[in-house]
DNA sequence: GTCTATAAGCGGATAGAC
DNA sequence: GTCTATCCGCTTATAGAC
């Protein structure tokens, strides 16, 4: 799951073939089917880990005690990934973006929607702990940025975006 | 070319076959070789597409007497253009992003990266224009969050993120 | 310049030995 | 549960008639 993660992040879905996630993960292509039936099976898995990411992300987060203080370690968080945002982008944001594509995928593309909406309902939690309004909108507005500039990074391979927009972005939480 | 471009939004790249842009344009597979090489080369026409397709509008924008009127009918076309983005995303973004995981891919990739450079550079003119300080950053803002709230849009299937984040955009304009 | 037919190769998926 | 060998369909690209 985990090598298929990687890959697909590296290669996009399309690109990625059994064989490719297979060799990532030292076994021989014929085995990956004993667990995982079809590829999609295998992009399934990927999201799944993408999941549990996050989720270890926003507990780690939750240790510290102010809201704000979370919002803005999240950014440091983007930052520090900027190299690998400006090879390959946001491993959610790219997948989200190849699978909504698709017309009739057994909802593989909602799945992705999930993952998304994860991390929004987590950051609509913490902007309503600092009791601001509209939170749902500040949450849009703060994850629509990093996934904008996950793909200005990507797009002009320019981790100075990502320096650049997390600054302002740190700037803004402060502000509010 | 119109035909590649338009396809290749729906399906992607990795997903649209010679044959399904043969069949967009009204001509048998074969045919499409006598002008395009490879398949490669139909994605460059897509891009070329693209880029003609910007231009128009930055013409047309151009029109307009006040640069902070003409990046707020930008934003006007980008929510007017909502449910496309909803249902595949932004065209150029989620291009750019598809091609930003091409390892040796004869540059295609910095060709997406040109047409988002060259939305950057015009919305960077308006804000210089208007007098306001760091215009390539304020640039950079903008078209973020426009790759963002598309990419939003698309991966939670709903056109209303694009309203809420294009008023919020608007105020913002009107606020500098 | 347009079209049909087909070659060549790749990739998803399976069969079956171990 | 692991691995090898292989099938089959699809897609890119070409050959060659018209």
């Amino acid at each position: 799951m985990s090598a298929a993660a990687d890959v697909v992040h590296r290669q996009g879905v399309e690109r990625t073939t059994i064989a490719d996630i297979a060799r990532a993960a030292g076994v021989p292509t014929g085995n990956v089917y004993y667990y995982f039936k079809t590829k999609d099976d295998l992009v399934a898995a990927a999201l799944a880990e993408h999941t549990g990411q996050l989720e270890r992300i926003t507990a780690e987060l939750d240790r510290l005690p102010d809201p704000r203080e979370r919002l803005k370690a999240l950014v440091r968080g983007w930052v520090e990934q900027r190299d690998l945002a400006a090879r390959y982008g946001c491993p959610t944001g790219t997948l989200a973006a190849e699978l909504g594509k698709r017309s009739a995928d057994g909802g593989l593309d909602a799945e992705a929607g999930k993952v998304i909406r994860l991390l929004l309902e987590w950051v609509e939690g913490q902007f309503r702990e600092l009791g601001l309004p509209e939170p749902d909108g500040l949450a849009l507005t703060l994850v629509g940025a990093y996934q904008g500039m996950s793909l200005l990074t990507n797009a002009l391979r320019d981790p100075d975006v990502t320096v650049r927009e997390g600054a302002r972005l740190t700037a803004w939480l402060d502000s509010l």
